[in-house]
DNA sequence: TGCACTCATATTTTT
DNA sequence: TATGAGTGCA
């Protein structure tokens, strides 16, 4: 193990101060259930943990590293926990901290897949042709990079998009298949030049120095099959391997974890069958289900007791899963009081849908029905697809009910962080072409294709990177007028902005330079659209999470891998956010919206995978179902707008699946009575029927439920769901606008108020036509400028 | 080169 | 409907 020797990952140490873990004893065992001591206890030899919803596996799974290492089994760096996210990873470190309190330093080799292959790979990187300080690109510069190549292959563009030969690359790399592995049956794919791109992009990746997501694992997993003594070294070093979500690996995070398993064959892998979820983006269920083949005499533990939600939500949910076959099944079981049923309503259509839900929340929020009121913070709308949530945002800044979008567009993944980090990653190493191609021409400085592609020939002719390409072409004057001013402005820049790096400048101040003297801060300024201020917002913000690194570098370093952001504003909020954004999470109070058959379950799920896709769809269902601890909504709506269009749909088939013992059904006779359906023309005999059955079974007219149902909107009539709320922002409201300002608004950008009406104004936006919103969202338009962020 | 216009297109998303 | 990408013109 002499290798390991100059690696702190690998040192050995005294991790483990024996003497303060002595005094512990053992007592985060007491706090288990029997079945969770179980799965703890078994440290020796393979372990399948299958976990139910809100079954308690992350306690197990940091109690289980707690207790190797309390134990004396394994010292803290020769346990490997892998995870999929960044936020998983933070959880059980902070878990595991806490329950070890000062006995251990950290545990190092706890992370995602791809955090852990970075390590792994920057140690050997020559083995598949790269240097220890390679780049790692994400999807944006994937395509980015593909684009070239495909236009280089005289590929038409229009009719094969980079975007899915990236999609089918990554397809391949999920399965370990390196060019030359791709089987025949692959060889169709992309205009039958798939497969031959393929072999260009690994060898374009390899001469940049870069790797891809996928290649993280790739190029391990393939060190690991062609280098018997790295694996082995590995092998013989983790002692224990844990994995959290196992049903989410995909065959090369597969072939990984089996590859290191096989040396101690400790591996701990937890998940639930039931809540794969991403099959989608190459996921095997299979991996789980065949677990105790792949590894022989494992023991196979059950987290059966739930303590998040109801019995009712919980056998409502067990109801709709129960359809799907080939599950290796649990029974979940709770010792939780009652609660309410799962509740069930119909609606007209996708804006009434959204009217009610927002009505339910406020009444929730004042703690109506014999319940206790819930903050917004405890609720939550699961949307099946993100265009649903539009309904919704409408509504809510309409009524002025806070609430927060869980999931979009990452922060680092917004176009001002990336050309910000793009400007970053120059100042560190001039010679990054990738970065060069993202900013020369952003902002506007005169070089459009024509230039670039100069810049690019010099470059390439003589061997050397862009900036040194287009130092070269001006000194040649090959590049004349406007253009060649601004590019000797902005190669000068770079060159000042690296010397201040290695001259050990403050980061902060270098970032700050280099996004005003490359007048990248100003071009937002400048900049009209409504986006623009929130923009400039952003890169102040990246600027202050640079605050946290002690260089730029090292900043570079860890944000390729962490692409998530969270930000969270001190004001209670509602959350919304997909299906799969809430997975992990919970809620006391869940509404779930849109169950009709073509959007959940989706059609295209259906077309495109079949039974199998629908068996997906119904887990969705799901989780869904599971995030909710006391109140859970389910609704549809018999009409929706669909891409301007309205369309008439079926309630979910999903929701014939729900045992009706569990389900209250609110739906008003009134709503959907007699010559509705014929009316409208949308209203098949299926629903109907679904309603009426659904009502008959629950007893829906005469249930608590529709009585307060009806009584709540009556009462709603009578005085407005957030009177004292409005109370006081009309003092502001009234005193702060007038007819005619101009205003901004965060999401519809620039106006002019065109009437006052208490604190609602209506409001002329430049964009987004006539709106009424609610003054609190509204501010007075600051004149460009007013507000710069360096 | 940059702007305005037209046209096709349209899940789920982490790293 | 609304967004992005591509095309044509100044």
């Amino acid at each position: 193990m002499s290798d390991f020797a100059n690696d702190s990952d690998f040192r050995d140490r005294i991790p483990l101060s024996q003497q303060a873990l002595a005094a512990r004893g053992a007592p985060y065992l007491d706090e288990l259930n029997a079945a969770q001591r179980e799965a703890v206890e078994a440290l020796d030899g393979p372990v399948l943990m299958l976990a139910g919803a809100g079954t308690g596996k992350t306690k197990a799974l940091t109690t289980r590293i707690a207790h190797l290492l309390s134990t004396g089994r394994a010292r803290p760096n020769e346990i490997l926990s892998v995870t999929f996210t960044n936020k998983a990873a933070r959880e059980m470190k902070n878990r595991v901290g806490r329950l070890l309190g000062q006995a251990v330093e950290g545990v190092p080799w706890l992370g995602t897949f791809h955090a852990i292959c970075v390590k792994l790979l920057r140690r050997h990187a020559e083995l598949v042709g790269l240097k220890t300080n390679f780049t790692i690109l994400d999807t944006d510069d994937q395509v980015r990079l593909l684009k070239q190549l495909v236009v280089a292959a005289g590929i038409d563009e229009k009719r094969w998009p980079a975007r899915q030969l990236a999609h089918v690359i990554d397809g391949w790399k999920n399965r370990a298949w390196t060019p030359d592995k791709v089987p025949a049956g692959e060889a169709g794919a992309f205009n039958h030049q798939g497969i031959e791109i393929y072999e260009q992009y690994q060898e374009r990746l390899k001469t940049l120095n870069a790797v891809d997501f996928g290649d993280l694992l790739l190029h391990v997993v393939w060190i690991f099959q062609n280098h018997e003594d790295v694996l082995a070294q590995y092998q013989r070093w983790f002692k224990y391997i844990l994995v959290d979500e196992y049903q989410d690996t995909n065959v090369a995070q597969y072939l990984w974890l089996r590859l290191l398993a096989q040396g101690h064959k400790n591996i701990c892998c937890v998940g639930d069958d039931d809540q794969s979820i991403y099959g989608w983006r190459g996921a095997e269920v299979g991996n789980i289900l065949r677990f105790e083949k792949d590894f022989p005499g494992a023991k196979v533990v059950r987290l059966e007791q739930n303590y998040r939600s109801t019995p009712h939500i919980l056998a409502a949910a067990s109801g709709v899963i129960s359809a799907n076959e080939g599950r290796l099944g649990k029974t979940l079981f709770t010792d939780l009081d009652e609660g309410e049923k799962v509740r069930l309503i119909g609606h007209w259509d996708g804006d009434e849908e959204a009217r009610w839900i927002g009505e339910e929340i406020e009444s929730m929020q004042r703690g109506t029905r014999g319940l206790e009121p819930f903050s917004l913070d405890t609720m939550a709308i699961l949307v099946r697809a993100s265009h649903q949530m539009r309904a919704f945002e409408d509504r809510f800044l309409t009524i002025g009910l806070p609430y927060r979008v869980i999931g979009g567009p990452r922060f680092y993944e917004r176009m001002e962080i990336r050309d910000a980090m793009a400007y970053f990653r120059l100042a560190v190493s001039p010679e990054n072409d990738l970065a060069f191609e993202r900013i020369v021409n952003t902002p506007k400085r005169g070089l459009g294709d024509k230039a670039q592609q100069k810049i690019q020939m010099e470059a390439r002719s003589n061997g050397v990177s862009l900036v040194e390409g287009a130092k070269i072409l001006l000194a040649t004057k090959g590049l004349t007028g406007k253009g060649a001013i601004e590019l000797g402005k902005l190669v000068l820049g770079i060159e000042r902005w690296h010397g201040l790096v290695q001259a050990g400048v403050s980061h902060i101040e270098i970032a700050e330079q280099a996004l005003d003297e490359s007048g990248y801060t100003e071009h937002w300024q400048n900049d009209k659209t409504p986006e623009a201020p929130g923009r400039l917002e952003n890169l102040k913000e990246l600027v202050k999470a640079l605050e946290s690194f002690e260089n730029l570098q090292g900043f570079l370093e860890h944000v390729s891998l962490i692409m998530d952001n969270e930000s969270d504003e001190g004001e209670e909020k509602v959350s919304i956010m997909t299906l799969h954004a809430a997975k992990g999470l919970e809620f006391p109070v869940v509404f779930l919206p849109g169950w009709e058959d073509g959007l959940f379950p989706s059609q295209r799920s259906m077309d495109e995978s079949g039974l199998k896709g629908l068996e997906e769809e119904r887990r969705l269902a799901y989780v869904g179902i599971t995030r909710a601890e006391e109140v859970a909504t389910i609704s549809f709506a018999g009409n929706r707008m669909v891409y301007g269009q309205w369309q008439s749909q079926m309630p979910s088939r999903f929701i014939d699946e729900l045992p009706a013992d569990h389900v209250e059904v609110l739906t008003p006779p009134g709503l959907y009575g007699g010559g509705f359906g014929a009316a409208s023309g949308g209203m098949t005999g299926g629903i109907q029927s679904t309603i009426h059955q659904k009502a008959a079974e629950a007893d829906g007219y005469n249930s608590p439920g529709w009585k307060r149902l009806q009584s709540r909107s009556q009462k709603r009539g009578m005085s407005q769901p957030s009177e004292a709320r409005n109370m006081v922002i009309d003092m502001s409201a009234i005193s702060a606008f007038t007819v005619g300002e101009r205003v901004f608004h965060q999401k519809f950008g620039y106006g002019a108020v065109t009437a006052i009406e208490g604190d609602k104004l209506d409001i002329a936006f430049d964009k987004a036509g006539d709106k009424k919103v609610v003054a609190k969202f509204i501010t007075a338009a600051a004149s460009a400028g007013d507000d710069v962020p360096f």
